[in-house]
DNA sequence: GCGACAG
DNA sequence: ATCTTGTCGC
């Protein structure tokens, strides 16, 4: 049964999350934290980590989120985490967290309590960090709440603070001679919010790299490049990859094409496979704490009659918004 | 009516 | 994000 998507929320809605946002940018950390971020070679870098959310596709609410964490420089998967979810949040342009992160925040939860060694050093988010409306894009926002350094990876410009994928745009990205190449995207407020990177030799569109938290803009375009076997970074493409296979091996072979939740419970569970252990891997079980981020969407729109404010009374990282 | 629009 | 097969090229 394919559910309906949430309409556009109502100014008010919107309100409050600018305030979220707001309030959340003033922890961003725009620099290199970690020793392994200003070496060349990144040596003491293990582990990079990747997001993303697939949908079902006659269907906005439900949807795949995954976590993949992968060895560093093999790029090879580590862990992976799939698990199917119902999504509350409408898709809005500027307010793509509020969609998808409190799912995204679960999963790092979840590594933390039951695989804590896998925790990977930096994670890939598939949306923009800094580049944005108000300067708090996905990557910024996962950041912040895990604690995690974060690199923000667009596929297309988002068009903010003066960015125009106009014929100048596209004749600098004609320019760029290998991978690795990029100019910066510099913002009417003459900051640079980030860079187009082409991301291997043969890749006409480029990437869209931002910072999301606790690394330089420098350092997140080098790693990034580091990390593309194709154009997308390895980390992203096998959350891509495994989230839509997921989606296929949960709702395929069924023959209805109706959705079955109850059997996504039975089918959630994070494989962990530690230095190839054996053929079989390790079962690690995956019960959901409540402990994460509630969205915004969730305590004001259904259950919230009574505007709730949105107060937020403490905020420290991993920081986890507190009504 | 027209352009914009991360995922 | 998703709708969609084969096809052309390295």
């Amino acid at each position: 049964m394919a559910r309906k998507a949430a309409g556009r929320p109502q100014e008010e809605t919107l309100s409050l999350w600018k305030r979220e946002q707001a309030l959340l940018k003033t922890l961003v950390v725009d620099r290199d934290t970690e020793a392994w971020q200003r070496d060349l070679a990144f040596s003491g870098l293990q582990r990079v980590g990747g997001v993303d959310v697939s949908f079902v596709k006659g269907d906005s609410v439900s949807a795949c989120a995954s976590l993949v964490v992968l060895s560093y420089p093999e790029l090879e998967v580590m862990y992976e985490d799939c698990r199917m979810v119902s999504l509350t949040a409408p898709y809005v342009s500027g307010f793509l967290a509020f969609r998808e992160v409190p799912f995204l925040v679960d999963a790092v939860q979840q590594l933390r309590e039951k695989e804590p060694r896998l925790m990977p050093q930096v994670l890939f988010v598939d949306g923009n960090g800094v580049l944005h409306h108000r300067g708090f894009g996905v990557a910024c926002h996962l950041g912040v709440l895990t604690d995690l350094p974060c690199i923000g990876v667009a596929k297309k410009l988002l068009q903010v603070d003066g960015l125009e994928n106009n014929a100048l745009h596209k004749e600098k990205i004609r320019l760029l001679k290998g991978g690795g190449d990029s100019f910066p995207l510099m913002g009417g407020s003459g900051t640079v919010l980030g860079m187009a990177l082409k991301s291997h030799d043969h890749s006409t569109k480029p990437l869209y790299v931002s910072v999301g938290h606790k690394m330089s803009l420098e350092a997140a375009v080098r790693l990034t490049h580091g990390c593309c076997k194709f154009r997308i970074p390895e980390p992203v493409r096998q959350a891509d990859i495994r989230s839509r296979d997921y989606i296929r091996r949960t709702l395929g072979v069924q023959g209805a094409p109706a959705l079955r939740p109850e059997r996504s419970k039975k089918a959630q569970r994070p494989k962990a496979c530690p230095q190839g252990a054996s053929e079989e891997p390790a079962e690690v079980s995956c019960c959901v704490i409540n402990c994460s981020v509630k969205s915004t969407w969730q305590r004001t729109e259904p259950t919230c009659p009574s505007p709730c404010e949105g107060a937020i009374l403490e905020v420290h990282p991993p920081a986890l918004a507190v009504i």
